[in-house]
DNA sequence: GAATGTGAAGGCTTTCACAGCT
DNA sequence: AGCTGTGAAAGCCTTCACATTC
């Protein structure tokens, strides 16, 4: 998503599949309970089962790595935890700035798996002056003048936006002109940055549309088939572009109609 | 993600491919901020722009779902709003319940794109007895031993999760054998699942550790492809796998070492 | 002329299945 | 005997580029 590198010819044999990167946290999860119960080993199977994928893919990921299993044993869980870690980056300590201390900023600044695993909160801020000086998470609040100022002196490179919807984009471009370069936004809004700056979005609106979508397919297998395949042949001439489109569907959801299972 | 489904041919002329039912809701967004400046018509470039998407993408995922444009001229706003919202399921009404009312819970709880748009929180829980009865974003927390009477009583087949990871399976279980098909999980756990539920999740310090992971690597290029190099072509055979893992990462970031950019 | 809808090509990801090591 | 590491096959997803339609 968002990865917004510059084309890189994709040459180096160093270049880990996005999609790996994007499991490897998961697998780090799982070793580091087992790390913490004292489990020496374990095999692909079964860190696979405790990470939710299959066993196959987990060996591929961990192929991209380098060999750090052994034939007939499996993954020596110490050092597995030690090489994603450090292919991670979470060996070293990354300084965050969350803009926008409303519930969910706030909610993410007490969230405990924050501190932990490489990062640290340097500074909360927010544009509400009422705030300012408020503790929250045992942090104050800053007010957004301070920015700038926080981000070059702590070497941020990582932001977090939890900002109402409109300010998103002017937080985001304050934030990257003042040195940031990685980018969490919370914010319903498709942000744009310059090219070598990364962004990852956080959406609970967009998730749950997408559970929707899922559940009315489900209700419509239970009462059989017949309603979707008869809306699936409709001919597609004779929709009419001017007919339903008028009501929009208003704030407070209309045709509750079926209900689902 | 964790789709869940049971294995379906796959046959259905009507199969939308996950990746555009994903974007679906961005598409939906864009145009309903189109649709409230009452603009009539759009073209795939321009919203695609808006979305944040490229429109030859735009054009094959709304060719999923039917042939909603005119050519020389572009998608009808109103149209399409309409038909995205039906194909996602928001034109009818989705109860939800939120369990685990800490400052996430609450934040969901108080988020209102949540509101809108088809879903209707139908209740807020919690197992702190200590928590039931205060008032949440004008609802009162009840306790978690009316789970399960909630859920019957409103029909509710989604349900989102934001409770510590250690109580997220129970809670599952709970939601799943009381009749919720769809779960959106904030806890950093992977939760299992029997077949016919789906479960998404979201999760902070994931994202966290891949934004952490491409920082490393704009930092590795800043200073010279050169050290990186080096570690590539370490003869992985050498590798001690009890040298290194001994130290795994305090709790409090080891190796402050380099600093990035 | 303008912009959609879509086969075909190209890339990426997952899965298979088995050779190779311990 | 057991389990990793990996080519090869299969399946998705994206991008291209252009015929088609208004």
């Amino acid at each position: 998503m968002a990865t917004g590198r510059t084309h890189r010819p994709a040459t180096r044999s160093r270049g880990i599949p996005e999609a790996t990167v994007a499991r490897l946290p998961l697998y780090l999860r799982a070793l580091t309970a087992l790390s913490e119960r004292s489990v020496p080993t374990v095999s692909s199977e079964e860190l696979a089962t405790a990470a939710g994928v299959n066993s196959a893919k987990l060996r591929k990921d961990f192929s991209y790595l380098g060999s750090y299993g052994t034939r007939g044993v499996g993954y020596d869980v110490e050092y597995l935890v030690y090489q994603i870690s450090r292919e991670l980056g979470l060996t070293q300590d990354w300084p965050v700035v969350i803009v926008g201390i409303g519930n969910l900023g706030a909610a993410l600044a007490n969230y405990g798996g924050f501190a932990s695993r490489g990062f640290r909160v340097a500074a909360l801020i927010d544009a509400d002056p009422a705030q300012t000086g408020k503790m929250v998470a045992g942090l104050p609040v800053r007010h957004t003048d301070e920015l700038e100022d926080i981000v070059e002196h702590n070497q941020v490179s990582i932001g977090v936006i939890a900002t109402p919807a409109g300010a998103a984009q002017e937080v985001c471009d304050r934030l990257v002109a003042a040195g940031v370069t990685s980018i969490l936004n919370f914010a319903p809004t498709v942000l744009s940055v310059p090219d070598g700056v990364d962004v990852r979005k956080v959406d609970l609106s967009i998730e749950l549309q997408i559970l929707a979508f899922h559940e009315q397919r489900k209700a419509g297998e239970d009462l059989g088939e017949a309603v979707a395949a008869a809306r699936d042949t409709l001919p597609k001439a004779v929709a009419e572009p001017v007919t339903e489109p008028a009501r929009r569907p208003g704030p407070d959801g209309d045709v509750p109609a079926v209900m689902p299972a």
